[in-house]
DNA sequence: TTTTATTGATTGACGAGTCAATCAAACGCT
DNA sequence: AGCGTTTGATTGACTCGTCAATCAATAAAA
């Protein structure tokens, strides 16, 4: 059985088995046991692996922000005025692919874990700057206070987030109309 | 020592203790006997008034949407203006009181357990569903779409909240000042 | 004597992390 | 090609700690 060069495809399913077993909890209370038998191997070799349980969920929480990255950057790719640019943004934060039960539980997770943990409270910090540096370029050209409303926009969008992927009642399509109208509104409003 | 109509102080106590210590550790892996041990009596105690660990926590979250909803009523009260009513809600959510540290994490929690417990989801909505209906109710007469003015700035409010707790960087403050800023736009905004 | 308050001690479960042992592939040497 | 040797993969079993919950016992008020 021991194949030589494992250690990529383990830690990916240990990864990938991570958000499942996150999603399927709803929240932290999971244990490297849990995991590692979905991930198809023993509590023994996901520490081997990782070395812990806070490494693998440091490594589950940086895959996320590493697709959600991606994402973004694909649909910037596409958009060819500033508006479109700001669209695009928003667009990708209400991606279906932002609401599977899995990654809202991780995103949840990241703010709380935030608190206590430094590295967490590090990445999180990653993505708000990302966001806010992504939104500010694409308003530049057509705001009039492109920091300031760029500022306003990301912290609506994680409002808006929040509420769509916490009642079962809003869904994402309203929230991302919703960010979007305001964006609309913020650009148009002089002053 | 054992004095009737211990009951109510005992269970004040045990949750006072509660978010003081969910505070500290900025998470939810906080034990009954760390509780316990800080509102000054055994753990037997504590499970003998409240049956179990959820049901405290739940007594906390509780607590503190309950202060929560007076200090906006009361911030209501003095406000006479429809613009002034909507201002009161505003500033009432970014009261210095909102910011201890052991109610961030209260918060924070309440959105990660409101995906594991119904009990929690429906403490949520409650919190949710009141400040919605609050600002609609100040928006009516100086806006031209309450109900929608008020979900944007609910989420707008939620989202600043969640960075300015979050980011030590950023402050109170600015947050309050970019929501009411932001509830000046919309309100002047036609269409 | 009934009811309420209170706790020390205990139980039972669970979970993170460790370790020694096994297995097989690759590697090097002749 | 044949033969040790190293190295990575893998796990079952175990340790150690923690923690929620229970219980039996005590003490005082009503």
């Amino acid at each position: 059985m021991p194949k030589v060069g494992m250690e990529p495809i383990r830690r990916s399913a240990l990864v990938q088995a991570t958000i499942a077993e996150i999603g399927a909890a709803g929240n932290l209370e999971v244990t490297v046991g849990q995991i590692a038998k979905r991930a198809g191997m023993s509590t023994a070799l996901a520490h081997h692996y990782f070395g812990g349980k806070d490494q693998i969920f440091l490594a589950a929480m940086r895959h996320i922000l590493r697709e959600f990255g991606t994402e973004v950057l694909q649909a910037l790719g596409q958009a060819t005025t500033p508006f479109a640019r700001a669209s695009a943004i928003i667009q990708s934060s209400f991606a279906p692919s932002c609401f599977a039960p899995a990654t809202i539980s991780a995103w949840m997770t990241l703010y709380v874990q935030s608190q206590s943990s430094v590295e967490t409270k590090r990445l999180l910090k990653l993505y708000q700057r990302r966001l806010h540096s992504n939104l500010t370029d694409a308003l530049r050209p057509i705001s009039k206070h492109p920091e300031r409303d760029a500022h306003t926009l990301a912290a609506l969008i994680d409002g808006l987030y929040l509420r769509a992927a916490l009642s079962s009642a809003c869904d994402p399509k309203d929230a991302c109309d919703a960010a979007l109208q305001t964006l609309q509104t913020l650009i148009e409003s002089d002053q």
